[in-house]
DNA sequence: GCTATTCCGACTAAAATAGTCGGAAATACA
DNA sequence: TGTATTTCCGACTATTTTAGTCGGAATAGC
């Protein structure tokens, strides 16, 4: 029983963008430098999580991504589906024809069981883990250290604009 | 977020003795003919479950596999752990050193999805599924079906034993 | 001694996973 | 208008895992 990385990666890198999420969006070049994971890669996740209105992509300098939607109404469940095609541990895919057409003796079980995995991933938001305490303190700990500043750059921005303002 | 057909198999193998629990040994043939799993994957798979003490093996003719322990002791999280190697969704099998030997940000939310899973399968007995109205009904008309007579074998095996202590 | 069964390890085909590559389209900014 | 930055797209590939085969040895009942 294991989560593929496919499924890791997308929820690591919703987190990502849950995480800066009042900061603009979040270049995939960012993402993939700091969490490890290939460019490309991500472009490949990033499309299937924008089929799924999980996420929305901005095109030219300054773009990148941002969630679709607030990150206490996207749950795991949905990211995992999303990028990895299913929470589903049945053999037919709950067609019901696992054994010579028939289902077979277990169906119920492994139907039930994906049902309450999938219960049980959905109960978690974005939001619930993102604010976690010490959990934002510690990513920006982390972008510094990954010389990845959008936070402070973000920050800049509305002095700028203060500054605009006042003048 | 998939279980593979060796988890799947081994519980619904282990499903089959439990069900035939009290007629003696059941063969991996019998199985095999059965549920539409090769005889050779089969002993594979329960090898495994013989080194994690699930079930105890009876070389010979009437010979086959048994439970080692009652129905109710036997939970789908261990069957799956023995077969499969492990239930865990995290990237560094718990050990931490998710990202350039550090732990990754979200780390704790695969170690905590881990251990929330593999609860939550424990809490699943095979005689909680065996023990399902109509369950053994089924099984027997089944049997009958795939010339499995494993049941009725037993019952004839009792009569005997009655004849001959009457004599 | 024959047959039914588990037991064991090495081999293999097919599928899924994880990833690369090359380039097109959009857009901000100079 | 050009250039840099970014998403977007599809085809290709290496590696790993899964699912299975094969041949034969050990054990036990009859």
């Amino acid at each position: 029983m294991r989560l593929s990385t496919k499924g890791r990666y997308g929820v690591t890198a919703m987190m990502d963008l849950a995480i800066h999420d009042n900061a603009g969006p979040v270049t995939l070049a960012d993402i993939s430098q700091c969490q490890g994971i290939s460019l490309s890669y991500l472009e490949q996740l990033f499309a299937k999580l924008r089929k799924h209105k999980l996420v929305e992509g901005v095109r030219g300098p300054g773009g990148g991504y941002r969630l679709s939607r607030p990150a206490d109404q996207i749950n795991v469940a949905e990211i995992i589906s999303a990028v990895d095609e299913k929470v589903d541990v049945t053999r037919c895919n709950n067609q019901g024809d696992c054994q010579n057409g028939e289902r077979c003796l277990t169906h119920d079980l492994w139907s039930e069981l994906s049902e309450r995995l999938y219960t049980f991933l959905s109960g978690i938001t974005l939001a619930q883990f993102v604010n976690r305490p010490g959990i934002h303190e510690l990513a920006i700990q982390r972008d510094r250290i990954n010389g990845r500043f959008i936070l402070a750059r973000r920050q800049a921005e509305m002095l700028n604009q203060n500054r605009q303002r006042i003048n």
